[in-house]
DNA sequence: CTTAGTGCAAAACCTTTGCAACTCT
DNA sequence: AGAGTTGCAAAGGTTTTGCACTAAG
């Protein structure tokens, strides 16, 4: 993933924003949690633990660069906060969410499958797609 | 309308929840507001015209009530608040939302096609899917 | 150097809650 | 009458903002 890292740096670089610290290390937690739905205060969490100068403020401001960049996407479960994960636009890499009702845990399922009716929604409605997001909402595995 | 009013004042009554003026005032809003996606906010901004004395709090409860009951469906939009529309599990009428990314306008498309791919899903994840809820972003024509 | 970015604390929001008064059933 | 409901105000939780200070380019 170091690739993808330093990929990210250099889109940051590109458009006059600059690299600091705070954001590296702030990438750096994401990158080591590809598959969990962050939240700011998780992330709060994670770089206290070796950065503890790093405020708050900060992970929320660069959160929010990132999902401005589309590096990342801002989602919600509906447990009262933003949840944060990279964004697979660019990359056609979709997947959809499976919520639990009762438990709360959020699982992804891989597959996208969308594409036709995204198009055949695109021709009826008059929208210009450019993004989707989909969510399922039911009991997993353990709570049925 | 009428007729749905009433159907869900009796949902109300049947389940031992008492039917106050303010859940009827609050109930009507919606039914005069059917395609609208009303947040909490919204919703007392326009019961207050008429029933001033009625608390940002009481709409809050009747609203989680109702969400509850499957009446109503709490939505987010990704504007910082909890939006609602009539839920439309039961008879289902699914509909899916476009959101438009310049001008934040919210429109939606009325077939749902996603039977197939939620029994693929189902059945490949273990989940027992209940619900699921489809949001496209782009552009809307105006924005175009 | 210069301007964007940071940390802190305070403020701004949205939403929930405690409680005394009230009112459906 | 009695349990559920209300309105108000206060509290709670998340996110944003003002400002002096710092550091990246």
């Amino acid at each position: 993933m170091q690739q993808t890292f330093d990929e990210i740096c250099s889109k940051l670089a590109e458009k006059e924003y600059k690299v600091t610290p705070q954001r590296k290390i702030i990438l750096k937690a994401f990158l080591d949690n590809v598959d969990s739905h962050l939240s700011a205060e998780d992330v709060y969490g994670i770089v206290k633990i070796q950065h503890p100068e790093i405020g708050l403020a900060t992970v929320y401001r660069t959160l929010e660069l990132l999902a401005d960049l589309s590096i990342l996407q801002k989602m919600n479960f509906g447990d009262g906060r933003s949840r944060f994960e990279f964004s697979e636009t660019e990359a056609h890499h979709h997947h959809h969410h499976l919520i639990c009702v009762s438990c709360g845990k959020v699982t992804e399922f891989e597959d996208d499958l969308l594409e036709s009716l995204e198009t055949a929604i695109a021709k009826k409605s008059g929208f210009k797609i450019i993004d989707h997001q989909l969510k399922f909402y039911g009991f997993c595995g353990k709570c049925q």
